[in-house]
DNA sequence: CTGAAAGCGCTTACAG
DNA sequence: CTGAAAGCGCTTACAG
């Protein structure tokens, strides 16, 4: 309602310009002279003149829109990760289309359809899987796609994720340098990649010290099952002392149910989580974990994604970024034991 | 880079009919043949085409974006909506395009620019204030808004709350019954209608039995701010012996420091929070807080806001929605409390 | 530097 | 039901 959209043609009627010299105006390394860009501004401003970015869209064939598909924000770094990315990529003249996921193969395909459909200029697809028949299709239509915190399936996608299977050996490493030989993993979801190289580092770590799993259980990064799989692992005569878990949002309510079984984690079992999300450093928590650094993950996925969409960027990049262990009070620290 | 997309016109070469055909068929409601829709569809599967959603956007008007302008996702209360958000508008076949806003009045008036700049059909305002300015601006371009968890400051914005004061006032009738009779108040930010609403209701609850607030602090929607708010408290002689705090973003962080301070929340002091964000049924937290309940809140935003674009709704609609409170540990039950 | 014109990919009256 | 045509609001060669 209301007298709504004014027109680059309006604009140029007041101030006397043909619609051309408007558009040049408004875009940014176009030629005008000072004295048209002066009238057309007072005029664009009297009339509260903005270019239509859709109608700038269609004729450039860039739309500044970029899809992000995310499956599910109940753990606390897709938020984070959300929120930064869309800092970042507002800070670049771009903005996000957000598409949420079903978990299935099935739905991500007609998400993905959905998205292209909106003429997006890339798509950031943040820890969900694809199949290589989409990537194919992304790459036909000519839209960069990168995967975020979660690594292709061979085909020739760009990814970033934090060096997985390093950290989960680290970390691993660190507890067995506390002195445990009872370690078992609540491996993060074996149906992705990050749960399969984290289980991989840790069952490194322990191969590498002529140490044997505790226990292996799929968590499926979701809490209740990694909630059951601790009821389990304890109810058993022969108790783990330790326990690796694939993310910290599984590690709380790790550190949840033994508390309800009187356990202290930090002296009773050691407990190291994956991630460091915010709410690992809160004092009910208080976690040890491996830091995967979710703002250097989110500049590489930036930087990779405008590379290919503004430089024309065709090599598909895989990143990883290292990461640190974070050291709190949920896990016996080993003597002298530096970084 | 790749053959890309497929137009409307080839499909209509490849089908052998006109341009006009092909938009028909995939116009809803538009009529064509029973053969004619079999040969665009036929060919449209061949060539894989689908509609330029924003050509169409050009032409009807309707971009079928949702302009999504979100503060912080840090409390867990907004990821949250944003998912039931986002999954009720796509399966009304719109899409949520995201705005991280600033949180000066300033910054949340160039993102709204923005955000009209791409021709969004409505737009969701969740908490963040918004200048009468802005509102006019929205309204003359004819761009219905819905303030989410926040409430107008006088203008004619439509806004959906949950029932602030009143749900404030009976979770206070709560501590009073409790037998507590120093019960202060770290307050939502007094720069918002929710953490102004809260307190008001606490305030009530107190004057309506003839009792005083032990102490009145504003928290700041902020985890450090609320921490410190609780350390002062507790740091002087005449202690609070419940803390009813703005919401649980801010609990979590009282219930951290009061255990820093080796004091446990539900025995030594009762603590009562405003949400019920997931985090809040969690073993470590477990906190006796007031559900708003972000469901029907999302129900009654999207409905609101489709009534305004599809319906052409003029009214100005302001939705309280009433919660209820839930009962966990983090505060003493009354003998004999009844819901 | 500037204007007239073509065109981005659609939808939607308008005739038939 | 169908096609030819106009038009959504821009950008971008093309001449001048």
């Amino acid at each position: 309602m209301a007298q709504s959209k004014v027109t680059s043609a309006e604009v140029a009627r007041l101030a006397g310009v043909s619609q051309s010299a408007v558009s040049r105006v408004f875009t940014p390394g176009a030629s005008a002279s000072p004295k048209t860009v002066e009238k057309v501004k007072a005029a664009a401003q009297q009339l509260g003149y903005r270019p239509n970015v859709l109608a700038r869209a269609m004729v450039s064939g860039k739309s500044r829109i970029i899809g992000l598909v995310v499956a599910y924000l109940e753990n606390q770094f897709y938020p984070v990760a959300l929120e930064l990315l869309s800092n970042a990529l507002q800070s670049r003249g771009y903005h996000i289309l957000i598409f949420t996921a079903p978990n299935s193969i099935d739905g991500i395909d007609s998400v993905m359809q959905d998205l292209m459909d909106y003429q997006v200029d890339g798509i950031v697809a943040a820890s969900v899987s694809m199949s290589s028949d989409l990537a194919a299709r992304a790459k036909q239509a000519g839209i960069p796609v990168v995967l975020f915190n979660r690594g292709q399936d061979g085909e020739g996608l760009s990814n970033v994720t934090s060096a997985n299977r390093d950290g989960a050996e680290r970390a691993t490493d660190f507890l067995i340098a506390g002195g445990h030989d009872r370690i078992a993993h609540i491996a993060g979801w074996q149906g992705s990649s990050t749960g399969r190289d984290r289980q991989a580092g840790f069952e490194a770590a322990l191969r590498k010290h002529g140490m044997a799993p505790h226990a292996i259980v799929d968590g499926h990064y979701s809490r209740d099952v990694a909630s059951a799989a601790t009821r389990e692992l304890l109810g058993q005569s022969n108790r783990p002392d330790a326990l690796f878990v694939g993310n910290d949002h599984m590690a709380f309510a790790v550190m949840d149910t033994l508390r309800e079984l009187g356990l202290t984690p930090g002296r009773d079992i050691s407990v190291v989580g994956y991630d460091d999300v915010p709410m690992a450093a809160w004092g009910s928590y208080n976690l040890t974990t491996w830091r995967q650094p979710v703002n250097r993950m989110v500049d590489a996925t930036v930087d990779t994604l405008l590379d290919q969409i503004e430089a024309g960027a065709h090599m598909p990049r895989s990143l990883e970024i290292p990461g640190e262990l974070i050291l709190r009070g949920s896990a016996r620290i080993p003597e002298g034991w530096t970084s």
